[in-house]
DNA sequence: GTCTATACACTGATAGAC
DNA sequence: GTCTATCAGTGTATAGAC
């Protein structure tokens, strides 16, 4: 009724969400769309069933949310990166420099991987793979102008840029596979290694 | 009971098995794990529910058949292209022309799919990571060692080759998911494209 | 070898108590 | 806001007829 009786419950009503959220993410990335059950999720929430779906419609509509988070935020990183000062190849080793940094690392990784999961067993999901496909298109709108611009000053390989980008978004997506192996071989990737699909050999 | 008569079942045992596990991997490669069903699998073949049970003791088991043929087919072909005579760049070369040419097209992204499913979905499937990493660790077995040999003769990036091949891997792994989208962009990726996270920056 | 019918367990989603 | 109980639908696997 009071004023801070409504703050505190909006407080604790966005905590339960983030852990519902972040407890989703973890069984969706480790066992994919159909593998996951609301009871895996609240139960790896330390949440009762119901509310779970107190809080989302339906399991798909978690899957959903988790999906647009990851996009939403894959493109706002890209966003951050390439408007901070540069020319393209600089902006382009930074964005690598970044991924290997962060956002191959930890929870991140398991955005990738629910991307993956989204990709390639989302065909009962309606519309959602051309959801992806949309926002995802905002990838090569921002990736593929910078190589066209690196390639003029012959930073960037000749060839086809868009096939540049996409062996450079493909390398990514399998690396966050990598990650999710946990062999420790993904600590020995450097941002070198991932500019190197876009790199034009040196004369 | 006639010799004749053994043949010609052994003959249509074969092809109603290929037919299974041929619809089982569209379906597996489409829908992953959890999200195909035994039925889909039957339906998708044309054969009766019960007849896939006839043939395989359970749906683990026919995952596990493609995986495992996936593997094996994988490491024959690496086999097949590296014991060719030749410089170990040439090999590395002549293995990336080659999955851009056949692997990467067609049936042949589905198995690369599967694994990536398998990666990614099969923790509750008892063993099969484990089995999968004891596999795949032939593919640094073999490429390892050639990419070493390729650093010393400057053909090859320097750096940690096991790092190198880790990448080289993933990048394949993600351009199979290229594949599977479907956009039109995989056609575009080339084998120089491929080889380029191997290949050392030229002075 | 091939098919249909069914047992049994589990999942997504809802209703209603506190 | 949070929980338990419950229903309808679906999936794996088996049994048994032909």
């Amino acid at each position: 009724m009071s004023p801070r009786g409504t703050v505190q419950n909006a407080a604790m009503r966005n905590q339960t969400l983030a852990n519902i959220s972040s407890a989703a993410l973890r069984m969706f990335s480790e066992f994919g769309y159909h593998g996951t059950t609301m009871k895996l999720i609240a139960e790896s929430a330390g949440q009762s069933y119901g509310l779970v779906y107190h809080y989302f419609p339906s399991k798909e509509a978690v899957f959903r949310h988790l999906v647009d988070f990851a996009l939403e935020s894959t493109i706002a990183g890209m966003h951050a990166v390439l408007s901070a000062p540069g020319t393209a190849w600089e902006k382009l080793e930074r964005y690598s420099a970044m991924l290997v940094g962060s956002a191959l690392t930890g929870d991140s990784s398991r955005y990738f991987l629910i991307m993956t999961q989204a990709l390639t067993q989302a065909k009962g999901i309606e519309g959602l793979q051309r959801h992806i496909k949309a926002r995802a298109a905002v990838f090569y709108e921002l990736l593929v102008p910078l190589v066209i611009q690196a390639q003029k000053t012959g930073e960037a390989a000749q060839g086809d840029p868009e096939a540049l980008v996409a062996a450079y978004l493909s390398l990514v997506q399998g690396l966050a596979l990598l990650v999710y192996q946990g062999n420790g071989l993904e600590r020995k990737i450097t941002a070198e290694i991932m500019s190197s699909v876009l790199r034009a050999p040196r004369h």
